[in-house]
DNA sequence: GCTGAAATCGCCTAACG
DNA sequence: CGTTAGGCGATTTCAGC
């Protein structure tokens, strides 16, 4: 099983700096149960071998001014790979997509979107989105109010689908 | 406009953490351009703030084991905010459910689910989502690729903002 | 008010056992 | 993995703009 190449104490740094990403080593050391130097080995360990793809400030989108978040379910015309991974790098360049994941299913993508009001979402909706070679339809849908949005994984589960297994 | 009672500096100290959160406060103090005790003080302001919710590290989910993601469109019976706030506490309390959005139009919720498998998904599906009190109907579909998942926000966006309003 | 300079304290991070 | 130790960063204090 994947995640089990982890020891109990890196699956527990993992989950420390998910909570804390800038948790000083030490307290970091402190918490997993042993001393600092081995405990920054295998954080630079994880880092390298993915694990850790970074570290990021989690910034309140209202307050900073991005006052909407629309979900964008878009359908293709066609599904041909290229196709496909055309429409991927054109997500990739818009700057207010800030997520874009292929469907299963009648949808083909669902996008995550933020802007800084309806008027500039409805901007880039028709004169980005709507227009791009190939899309055939885009439902959006406003966030009313976002009841949840944890950061990483949980890894209760984790532990928990691990200790049974074992 | 919100965002704009942060000056510059603070716009460029939160763009920085969120591009690296864990950038040591002198590397930090030399990016924005000004020495390190005044940064420091910027970035606790920040923090107690509010504009700075915390610091993650960004954990693969696949390499942890956390196989699937999956987004499933919520319908209530009742509308009614009692109704939909029960709804809403219920996803807070299950692991799997990453986020939890309401929605307008026809979906009330949209929810970003991930498990280690499909079983455990399905799991979590049949035992717990579609047996919650309330809950109308659910669709599911499944991720098959993930081609953008930015952590954060356009800075970029807002900086063109700002500077156009000025 | 703010910033920057200096000084202290604590942490980071080698090298070694 | 732990201990030691030297260098660097964090953080307070204080002076200046």
């Amino acid at each position: 099983m994947a995640g089990s190449r982890l020891d109990p104490i890196d699956r527990h740094i993992l989950a420390e700096l998910q909570a804390d990403g800038r948790m000083t080593n030490v307290e970091l050391a402190k918490r997993v149960g042993i001393s600092a130097p081995p405990c920054l080995r295998r954080v630079r360990t994880l880092e390298e071998a993915g694990y850790i793809r970074g570290y990021h400030a989690d910034i309140d989108a209202r307050e900073l001014g991005f006052e909407v978040a629309v979900f964008a379910m878009v359908r293709l015309h066609s599904q041909a790979e290229s196709d496909l991974s055309a429409f991927e790098t054109r997500c990739r360049n818009w700057p207010l997509v800030r997520e874009c994941h292929m469907l299963n299913g009648e949808i083909d993508f669902i996008l995550k979107c933020v802007a800084p009001d309806l008027s500039s979402f409805q901007g880039f909706l028709t004169g980005e989105l709507l227009k791009a070679e190939n899309v055939a339809s885009v439902k959006t849908s406003l966030v009313i109010r976002c009841a949840k949005d944890e950061p990483g994984l949980p890894f209760d589960v984790l532990e928990e689908r691990l200790t049974r297994s074992a």
